[in-house]
Formats: structure tokens, C-alpha cells, sequence
RNA sequence: AGGGGCGUGGUGCAAUGGCAGCACACCGGACUUUGAAUCCGUUAAUCUUGGUUCGAAUCCAGGCGCCCCUGCCA
């Protein structure tokens, strides 16, 4: 077992800088070995593949260490939660494969004892009630360059801050009337230790705790003490935060309670998407995707409804790597990583997606041939088979043929002879048009010898094409996704305009009258594709029904031939 | 301008004083009943200047570049 652990490849083994932290902690005894992580989101959103990396982050080091990873909602702010996202929260990480036990917590479940922490600083002279105003305090603060000015209400008694703080709590003021500050120092060159807010007045009910509470604790006071209360001992959060960390400190020191510490790491950007909530939210108000779940949306859940698996998504975060580098990650790598699982384990299948009706003249007419062929061709380990139907009438891609074929196109056209993949060898003999001129239909010959796709002269056709009867058929949707958006940073957006201008017209592609192998009838939810020499698809999770199916492009084939073209 | 971070092929991640490596992307070839997959190969990097050292991506000093910080958001 530990032989084969130490066995498994360099991109498994290779320690990012938080792990290696983690081995020097554990070698030292800081936490006497124990490995206590947490993922901490505000419930105010989906959750998207930026997320999806910070969760296979700290889960993932809970399992490598034999430690344990918390689910907590952050839920320290009334005015921007709600239950909606905790459930959806959960159900993402579900998905992702991730279990957080019986350790889901809530930061409102220990406002009380916040509460509590905040009069011990009172008392201890660290903290203050403070009656400026919000506009007031944003000029006492100073700037980045200059200090701040001390409150006027910096020095009052402990008796008095006490006595008001007690009355913030029972509602005797206004929201923004009063805040609680700490005492730090409004010199300091770090903007987050000028005395910062550690409650704030919101008559406002919260999800969980109900009308309990009309003050609220801030994240940085919060943060620290849910951590402590909760025994982590690596609290890993975005590279943000660096700043925030000596306040994270000085408010553990000031309690003197357990004291976790906090680390920092490069959040995960991709290009051709963007990656932040509010633009989310404006992409579907606006109308330019369908919903959270629009399968062009680097949501969970709109990865999930794209055919994504969750393996790949760990895998992907594997690949991705640890580190405080602002980076961007290349969508390719997203995409060779479903490619890659799919490869393995989606079963091919013919679909047809642009019909063009072909007869072969010398097949009798009213005659079936049943085709045993490979689900798994590729690999000759696996003997997987189906059996498709084969007539008279077929159709193939209308782009597998040219009436006028460039060099090196081996695909069908007038004279030419291809393979229809496990059937026969076909020749085309004449080209059917309409009064416009548009290839409607095209009649071949077969070449009976050919019968599986070979024939016994063993001459060359280099061509092969998927295909499907025409009799035998099933119509069904299908939609292609492309990038949403047509440069890599949709973030930068000319003078007055936003990253709405460069979203891609034609993301979405959705054809209909596509024509699949009947077997494709039973497909479930949860079964992944490869439609030979197009893609992987999916059936989409919103929309399809049985009789009317719509498939989701997961992600295409990689297509050489069409990169030959440009 | 103050503070906090970060600079390794095109993109990411390693190398923790000792041969700069891996993946993706790219390009080329072989093979192919998927123009897929697979296999083989090519190109390509230590921000800069100085110092320490037998030896520096790594240590030291200066410079330059990029990111973050002035919410009663997290």
C-alpha cells in the first residue's frame, strides 16, 4: 500500500508550498499532528470552479493528512444571504465528492459567544463604540499615503463603550448609528489595522438566527474566532486576504484563545470566462445566458448540466496547482482534462447532426442488416458492442461531403469511395440539387465485399464516415456550447463599455432534426457520450424529456483537420 | 507615494546551493474502420544589475514590472 502510494506519478506526489507548511507543522508538533482545514463560503452565490479549487484544496488535505475538512457558511452579513444559497452550496460540494460529515457549521452559530469575545475587548480597553458616521469615519481614516486620525470617541471610558454596545445589541439605535471599533492604530501603513470595525448596527433578520440580532460582526473579527472555536489549524483562504492576516493575529492574541494561521493562496482565473458573481448575475439578468446553471457558465452547476464530471473537475484542480502566483489558466487545460475521462470511459455512438440523405441504388430495397460494432474501438482490451441498423437510405453529415473537394480531403464526393464505419464502402455516383442549387441527396453504390468495413482486395479508403438508416433514427436536439466569450480577458473592456462586448454571438448553437442510432432512445441522465468524430455529449438535465431529447456538447473532439483549413 | 505580495518556456506548476523538469498549448512524423485516441519527435524559460560561492532559479543588495489594500462586503 505505502509502496504503491510513493509509486504514483510526479503530478500526484508533488507537494504545493501549503502541504509542504503542513509537513513542517506536523515535524515540529505545532498541532501535534493534527490536520484541521475548513471551507468557509458566504452563502450569497453559486458556487463556480474558482471555488471548486479551494474545495479540493482543503478537503483534499484533510484526506492526504487523515484530517478533517468543516463545511462553514460565513453567514455574517443578513443583508446579502439566504437559505437558497446554503442548499445549493451543499449540493455543489456533494457533487464534487466531498463529505463534510457531521461538521457543517454556521458562523451565526457562535454570535453569542462573539459577542462575548467583543465586551473582553471592551474591557480590556482594545475596543470602542464609535458614533461617526460612515462618511464621517471614511475621512478619518486617511488614504493610503496618509495616517488616519483617531476617532473623537476613541477615548471613551469602558464603562460608557460598555453600556452603549449592550444598547446596540437591544436595538436602541439606528442601523449605522454606532459600530464597535478596535483600538489599534490609525497610523498604521496597513489600512485594515486603522482601528477597524468589529460590529455593525443591521435591523435586518438573518437566515438562521432569525430577528435575534441587530449587530452584526464583521469578517475579519468573525473569521478568526470561527476558526479558533472550531479547532482548525490551517486556515486557507485568497491571496486578498495577506493583508488581512496580522488583524486575523492581533484579534487571537488579544483574546487569548486558540490561534489556527491563516495561509494564502492565488485564487484560480480562466481565460474566455469571468469568474466573479456580480458579472454572473449580470449575464443572466441581461439575458445573455439562460440561467446559473446555462452550460456556458463556469458555475457548478452550469458545469455539471454541460456534462462535466466531478472526477474531472478534481482532476483538474490536481493539475492546476497550489501557489501565490496571480495566474491564468489556460480553458484548454479544462478541456484535455473531460477529454481525457471521457476518452476512457464514454462509449461511442453515430450521431448524425447535419443530415444529408444518401441511397445506395444496388442495396435491396426493404432490407436490414443489424451491424455488431465497438462502443470502445479504440481500445482492444474492451470488447463492448452494439448493434446498429443498416438500409437502403442513410444519412451522413452533410459536411462529409464536397461536390468539389479540396486536396487532401478524403471524404466523400462525386467518383470518390469512403467507408461508412462498420458497414460498407460506398461510391458516389450522382448528386441530387434543388432549384437553388443546394445538395439535397445523394445516390451511391456499395461494394457488397466490403460487408464490416474491409474488403477482401485490401485496397485502401481512407475516408471513413459515421452514419445512421434513415428508417431507424431518432430525431433529437442538440446544442453546442463555444466560448462565451471571444477574448481571453473579458475583464478588460474598452473606455464606457463593459465585458458584455465581447461575449461570443455565437456560444450557443442549437440544432435540431439531428439524427442518432435508435439505441440512443434509453440513454439516462447520469451517461456520457463520445458521438464519434464530433464531441462528448450529455443529455441535458433541464430540458431533455423522454421522446424529445437535447443533448449538451460537453466538449468537442480536438480537430485537426479543421485546424488545417484556417 | 505608504503597506502587503508575486516575477521560471506561449500558459500553469516543480526544482529549497549541485545536469532547469512535468503538464497543457504549439509544430512535425508514425499509426488509424473516429482527420479522435495512441506512439515518437521538435521548438521554447529562470525580470534586471551587481555581490557571496568551486558552483545561484535558489542566498544578499539595488533596480524594474505586475497584483492586492482607503466597504458599516467577504
Amino acid at each position: 500500500m505505502a509502496a504503491n502510494e510513493s509509486s504514483v506519478s510526479n503530478e500526484n506526489t508533488r507537494k504545493d508550498f501549503i502541504r509542504t507548511i503542513i509537513d513542517e507543522d506536523n515535524a515540529s508538533g505545532k498541532y501535534d499532528g493534527r490536520v484541521h482545514t475548513r471551507f468557509p463560503p458566504e452563502p450569497n452565490g453559486y458556487l463556480h470552479i474558482g471555488h471548486a479549487k479551494s474545495i479540493c484544496l482543503n478537503f483534499g488535505i484533510a484526506q492526504d493528512y487523515g484530517g478533517l475538512c468543516n463545511l462553514r457558511f460565513d453567514d455574517t452579513n443578513p443583508t446579502k444571504e439566504d437559505v437558497e444559497y446554503v442548499e445549493s452550496i451543499q449540493e455543489d460540494i456533494r457533487w464534487l465528492g466531498f463529505d463534510w460529515e457531521e461538521r457543517l457549521y454556521y458562523a451565526s452559530d457562535y454570535f453569542e459567544q462573539m459577542y462575548e469575545y467583543a465586551v473582553q475587548l471592551i474591557k480590556k480597553g482594545k475596543a470602542f463604540v464609535c458614533d461617526l458616521s460612515a462618511e464621517e469615519m471614511r475621512e478619518y481614516r486617511g488614504s493610503l499615503t496618509e495616517p488616519g486620525r483617531n476617532s473623537p470617541y476613541r477615548d471613551r471610558s469602558v464603562e460608557e463603550s460598555l453600556d452603549l454596545f449592550e444598547r446596540m445589541r437591544a436595538g436602541e439605535f439606528a442601523d449605522g448609528a454606532r459600530t464597535l471599533r478596535a483600538r489599534i492604530d490609525m497610523t498604521s501603513p496597513n489600512m485594515h489595522l486603522r482601528d477597524p470595525i468589529i460590529y455593525r448596527i443591521l435591523h435586518q433578520s438573518h437566515h438562521n438566527t432569525g430577528d435575534k440580532w441587530c449587530i452584526y460582526p464583521m469578517y475579519d473579527f468573525a473569521h478568526g474566532i470561527e476558526d479558533s472555536i472550531e479547532g482548525i489549524t490551517h486556515s486557507i483562504c485568497t491571496l486578498e486576504f495577506e493583508d488581512n492576516r496580522p488583524l486575523y493575529d492581533w484579534f487571537l492574541d488579544e483574546l487569548g484563545v486558540y490561534h489556527p494561521q491563516q495561509i494564502e493562496f492565488a485564487r484560480l482565473n480562466l481565460n474566455y470566462t469571468v469568474m466573479s458573481k456580480r458579472k454572473f448575475i449580470k449575464l443572466v439578468q441581461d439575458g445573455h445566458v439562460r440561467g446559473w446553471d446555462d452550460p456556458r457558465m463556469v458555475t457548478l452547476s452550469g458545469i455539471r448540466r454541460r456534462g462535466y464530471t466531478s472526477s474531472s473537475i478534481r482532476k483538474f484542480a490536481e493539475r492546476v496547482g497550489v501557489a501565490k502566483n496571480n495566474s491564468v489558466i489556460d480553458m484548454a487545460l479544462l478541456e484535455h482534462t473531460i477529454r481525457d475521462e471521457l476518452n476512457e470511459t464514454a462509449p461511442r455512438v453515430m450521431a448524425v447532426l447535419r443530415p444529408l440523405k444518401v441511397i445506395i441504388d444496388n442495396y435491396p430495397e426493404g432490407k436490414v442488416e443489424d451491424f455488431e460494432v465497438q462502443n470502445f474501438p479504440h481500445d482492444k482490451t474492451r470488447n463492448e458492442v452494439r448493434t446498429v441498423p443498416f438500409t437502403r437510405e442513410i444519412f451522413i453529415e452533410a459536411s462529409d461531403f464536397m461536390e468539389e473537394p479540396p486536396r487532401k480531403f478524403f471524404r466523400l464526393a462525386p467518383g470518390k469511395e469512403v467507408r461508412l464505419m462498420g458497414a460498407y464502402y460506398i461510391i458516389c455516383q450522382e448528386v441530387v440539387k434543388d432549384e437553388d442549387g443546394n445538395v439535397v441527396e445523394l445516390h451511391c453504390s456499395y461494394d457488397p465485399e466490403s460487408r464490416g468495413g474491409a474488403s477482401p482486395d485490401g485496397r485502401k479508403v481512407r475516408g471513413t464516415l459515421h452514419w445512421v438508416s434513415a428508417a431507424h433514427s431518432l430525431p433529437v436536439e442538440v446544442r453546442l456550447y463555444d466560448k462565451l466569450f471571444l477574448v481571453e480577458n473579458p475583464n478588460k473592456a474598452p473606455e464606457g463599455e463593459d465585458f458584455t462586448v465581447h461575449l461570443n454571438p455565437d456560444s450557443l448553437e442549437v440544432l435540431t432534426g439531428c439524427m442518432v442510432e435508435p439505441g440512443l432512445a434509453d440513454a439516462a441522465l447520469e451517461d456520457r457520450f463520445q458521438f464519434i468524430r464530433h464531441g462528448y455529449f450529455c443529455l441535458d438535465s433541464g430540458d431533455s424529456k423522454a421522446g424529445t431529447l437535447v443533448f449538451n456538447r460537453t466538449v468537442s473532439l480536438r480537430d485537426t483537420w479543421a485546424k488545417m483549413k484556417k
